[in-house]
DNA sequence: AATAATTACTTGCAATTTGCAAGTAATAAG
DNA sequence: CTTATTACTTGCAAATTGCAAGTAATTATT
């Protein structure tokens, strides 16, 4: 049997230095957590400070200062839901969403240039193995529970 | 085209979940960081400190620390290199062994239990092409460069 | 051979991030 | 109307980070 782990490993490792080098936009600079918590509100309609801290695997308080931070860059906005007003709606600004689109193009332009390596076929494969890694982690027991 | 970094970025945020599960051994907490460093030194010959921080896209002087750390919990050993003396080897103790390659089988158990949800032929072709994305990442020119 | 430069690492901060425990305020349940 | 419960926020205290500035060993230069 393959050593998956080594496979991995080396993998995710990558892809964390991706993610690290992603992050300067124009003057502000964003750290890998807000990058993921910005990815989320750019494809979510106004969801609540717990999904998304859910969502991410993070611990609320963690999560409630990050938003903290985001809302003093004016990258976010919190307001009350009018039925629950416990519940704070969480939506990118003009300027979040700007940020956010940035991010999410460059890693894009990034990923690209790694496929670019690839042949045609192998590119398809390797697409459709990264889909079905993620359905095959969703049903997993025990790792990613919180996730999508 | 399809948008990679939306693959990507759930892929690598369940990895991450992962990882974050699977380091306790017994008494001792093995943070996500220590457990790449013992990756490391569980694959290596007797490396310098430089290297591993290196392999690891690591400044020197949070490896250093995180170094001392895993000496004190005595899972790794550090020995000047007698022809250059500047330089420390690194190398695990016998329990640093023992807790790599549990951490390994418990990855591997993890991964293995992922895979359960597919195919035989889905396995082989998500394996390959895992292989195929590490010799990508390693050609790119944008990112993972101090990597392996 | 003496001095300077370089290398391999280590410490001193100071900023950031983390999570648990303990709060507050709003809503739901009894 | 009192008592949960929920959704979040703050108070620590510990851990992690990286830059600047060290030390000590080796190499290069004069």
């Amino acid at each position: 049997m393959e050593n998956l782990r080594e496979l991995f490993q080396v993998m995710t490792r990558r892809f964390g230095l991706l993610n690290k080098n992603c992050c300067q936009i124009g003057g502000t600079e964003i750290s890998l957590v807000q990058s993921h918590i910005l990815y989320e509100l750019l494809r979510r309609e106004k969801p609540s400070m717990q999904q998304v801290a859910d969502t991410l695997g993070m611990d609320i308080t963690t999560f409630s200062r990050q938003i903290q931070t985001l809302v003093k860059m004016e990258l976010v906005v919190k307001s009350p839901l009018p039925e629950d007003r416990r519940v704070s709606q969480l939506a990118l600004t003009t300027q979040g969403k700007y940020v956010a689109a940035k991010i999410d193009a460059d890693m894009n332009q990034y990923l690209n240039e790694v496929f670019s390596n690839m042949s045609e076929f192998e590119r398809e494969m390797v697409i459709k193995s990264v889909k079905l890694l993620n359905e095959a982690m969703s049903k997993s027991t025990v790792c990613c529970k919180p996730l999508i």
